[in-house]
DNA sequence: CAAATACTTCGATGGTATTCGAAATAATGC
DNA sequence: GCATTATTTCGAATACCATCGAAGTATTTG
């Protein structure tokens, strides 16, 4: 069932989104995290893995958080990251086939007829 | 079930593309490129539309295009420019929720691809 | 060819992003 | 408190992106 998102995505908060995903790195990263699972991993073995690591690393997660699609938090010395639940995505997922495709299969005819 | 794509996004490719439409700008020319349908819009037209006109417009008219969004054709003196055909998109959004969103949960049921 | 229209290229300018390394903060253990 | 480990902040260098206006190219018309 389709349920009307209580703060559906306007192109500002769309736009910002996908920047955040325009970044070979950053998807890298997020892929990491998802793979991961709901466990996440630290900031070192996120850098271990996708050969980013340091400022450049806390700069790109915090973009990634901003955006809504990681979280952050701390345990022990490690700072623990993982891809947020899947709702933000799946928003993202349903813009771009509703707002970029509205009618590929449902023909509204909007003639601005008035 | 799942399709195999004859050309899956890779890293490079899709943050490309999401970097494509990570300008507000630009994801307003997409939306009204695709509401304008498959006739598509000129140049001139667009730049009506969106509030965006001139150089800035091809440059950013250019990126979609580059992103395989957006096509152009010499039409008379004008150029038209429409959305590419919605697979390239679908792709997109199969890209974020299959990369991202793989071992999610069962939060998204088959949505899709028809 | 000259003029008009539609768009693009070029060059400059200002802004934002990326990246790095050194120093700073946070947490743990002795 | 001091050392160790883990991450962040800061500052600076560099690169990339957005925007503008003037000049250039392509197309149609006379």
């Amino acid at each position: 069932m389709k349920l009307d998102s209580p703060h559906p995505l306007d192109l500002t908060r769309a736009a910002s989104a996908f920047a955040a995903l325009g970044s070979e790195q950053r998807l890298s990263v997020l892929r990491t995290l998802v793979r991961a699972g709901p466990e996440g991993l630290s900031i070192g073995e996120l850098g271990t893995r996708t050969g980013v690591t340091g400022s450049t690393l806390t700069h790109h997660v915090k973009i990634l958080n901003s955006a809504g699609l990681v979280t952050q938090a701390r345990q022990g010395r490690s700072i623990i990251c993982a891809a947020v639940a899947f709702d933000e995505v799946q928003e993202l997922a349903d813009f771009l086939l509703t707002e970029c495709c509205a009618d590929s299969n449902a023909t509204h005819e909007d003639h601005s007829h008035g």
